[in-house]
RNA sequence: GCCCUCAUCGUCUAGUGGUUAGGACACCGCUCUUUCAAGGCGGCGGCAGGGGUUCGAGUCCCCUUGGGGGCGCCA
């Protein structure tokens, strides 16, 4: 087993949008990570880009972090020392070093305009040049600078990449990985609006907040050596990195929008339980080396281990999720369930908000005897809409074969009289009333169930006729009984 | 084009030189049952290819192929 120290990992969610498969899987990652090995986890706000950042998103990605379970010791709403924790508030900072890095001469000025950058690296690439793009900044003399400054031209910051020299990051999941800095452009670090860039902020804050351990994504892996660069000219500490296996669509491609739903809201509105989602989410890069396929996220806190990681990228599956999300629904209390099932149909408008109060322990009787079919909350609305709403339509093929027999309609009076007069009306009376069919007339399920499932609730599946009838009350029973009656004379009256 | 990375059933994966290559999801049967679901039992299905190393390679090395990521005044 790794030891580790006194960890310190971070997650740092840019607010440009809601909180999506990826994020929440680096971020469990590294909040596992810093449960396991006894550390402390680090919530930062990178928003340095204005144009597409919004309290709104912090507010929302903030709200999915704590659904998930997943919180943090040090960051926004919880303070600590070594703030502040949003970078829109830490611009003196990047100020300072990005000066320090252009005195030092580590960094130089770049006065070439977006197209033209544009331009030179169409060109660039359509030669196929080997070589990364440098514009002529780096090589600018010094007269040429003081001109360029005297006019006031607009500028961004580049580093200056040192050349022919090897970089070597050492993966804690990886082993070593060799860069060639020939091979690493000079990256901005400020742009001309004088903003510090991610390469620079996430780097600096990194070793300023004492990070141990930087857990991101492997589409990250490119960007280490660049900010290893600017730590260590800077001085700084340069953390350990681990970057994790990516999460791709069914096309094997970076998960994004066009898969459809990605955002860890997206599947809290299908329905998704957030016990689900950590339990999935962790099985994607990680296992526990045995058959155990159900974690609470405390127990994957225990069973975590570095070490069985696995590196190779993982399509995402929604069947996987669905499975569990089937196991979770069955385990978590089933007071949570009910209240969900109350929001959800409330939301939905099967009942109203009062309604759903004064009718409380009649819906959680049905989700009782739904709770096995109901595998995400959406199934309410293929398993247990007719107890909230008449029923529309009959499933077509059991309406073919339970209700266009000889005496399906007879047979269907026949219970809705019986029913009429039975006592009491529960699953027990209802039941007695069958067992007496059967065995005065011989009618078994064929006769007098299936049709009459049909008729209470349209269709051919659902919980135990006896218990269903019982929920759904004589009256209602009575009636829907009464309907399909007619309905089948009807149509069978028209053939 | 350049750099990096990954590679066991359709999917998530176990496997650390000797296994009939194991499990789970999905799918398909059977069973249970008033139906469906759940459960139980069973089935389908995999080491990308080629070279080495070795008495012996899914496991180690090399090459090829394939997948993924990056190459932004996004993060």
């Amino acid at each position: 087993m790794m030891e580790l120290n006194n960890v310190r990992t971070r997650f740092a969610p840019s607010p440009t949008g809601r909180f999506h498969f990826g994020n929440a899987n680096t971020a469990l990652f590294n909040w596992l990570i810093a449960r396991r090995y006894g550390g402390v986890v680090v919530l930062r706000m990178e928003d340095t880009d204005t144009e597409r950042s919004t309290k709104e998103y912090e507010r929302l990605i903030i709200a999915d972090l704590e659904w998930l379970g997943i919180d943090w010791d040090e960051g926004p709403l919880k303070g600590g020392d070594f703030g502040p924790y949003y970078q829109s508030e830490r611009g003196g900072i990047y100020e300072d070093y990005t000066k320090k890095l252009l005195e030092s001469g580590a960094a130089y000025k770049c006065y070439c305009t977006k197209e033209e950058l544009d331009h030179a690296r169409e060109e660039a690439r359509s030669s196929g040049s080997p070589d990364v793009f440098n514009c002529g900044c780096r090589a600018m003399s010094d007269d040429e600078r003081i001109k360029k400054e005297s006019e006031g031209d607009a500028f961004s910051v580049r580093f200056m990449t040192p050349k022919n020299d090897r970089i070597v990051l050492n993966d804690l999941l990886r082993g070593p990985i060799e860069f060639d800095t020939n091979d690493i452009d000079d990256f901005i670090i400020a742009r001309s609006d004088g903003s510090p860039t991610f390469l620079l902020t996430n780097a600096v804050d990194d070793a300023l907040m004492k990070i141990t351990h930087v857990v991101r994504g492997e589409d990250h892996i490119s960007n280490t050596p660049k900010q290893m660069l600017v730590n260590r000219t800077l001085g700084l500490h340069v953390p350990e990195y681990l970057h994790t296996a990516m999460i791709l669509g069914q096309d094997r491609t970076k998960l994004s929008k066009r898969h459809g739903a990605v955002s860890v809201f997206q599947f809290r509105e299908k329905g998704y339980l957030p016990e689900s989602m950590v339990n999935y989410l962790a099985f994607l890069g990680w296992n526990p080396k045995d058959d155990r396929e159900f974690f609470t996220i405390r127990e994957l806190a225990e069973a975590f281990s570095i070490e069985a990681m696995s590196k190779a990228p993982s399509v995402f599956d929604e069947a996987r999720l669905h499975y569990l999300n089937a196991y979770w629904m069955k385990t978590i209390d089933r007071s949570r369930v009910v209240k969900m099932w109350v929001d959800y149909l409330v939301e939905r408008g099967y009942v109203t908000a009062d309604e759903a109060e004064t009718k409380r322990g009649w819906i959680q009787r049905i989700v009782e005897i739904s709770a096995e079919r109901v595998k995400i909350l959406s199934d309410i609305d293929e398993y247990a809409d007719f107890f909230f709403k008449d029923v529309e339509s009959y499933d077509e093929k059991g309406a073919k074969k339970h209700f266009s027999k000889e005496n399906a309609a007879d047979n269907i009076a026949m219970v809705k009289s019986e029913l009429a007069s039975v006592e009491p009306f529960n699953h027990d009376g209802i039941e007695k009333m069958y067992v007496r069919l059967k065995e005065e007339k011989g009618l078994g399920a064929n006769q007098t169930i299936h049709p009459v499932r049909l008729a209470l609730t349209g269709k051919t599946f659902g919980p135990s006729l006896f218990e269903l009838m019982e929920l759904l009350g004589r009256d209602v029973c009575l009636a829907r009984l009464d309907r399909a009656e007619k309905h089948i004379r009807e149509t069978s009256a028209s053939v």
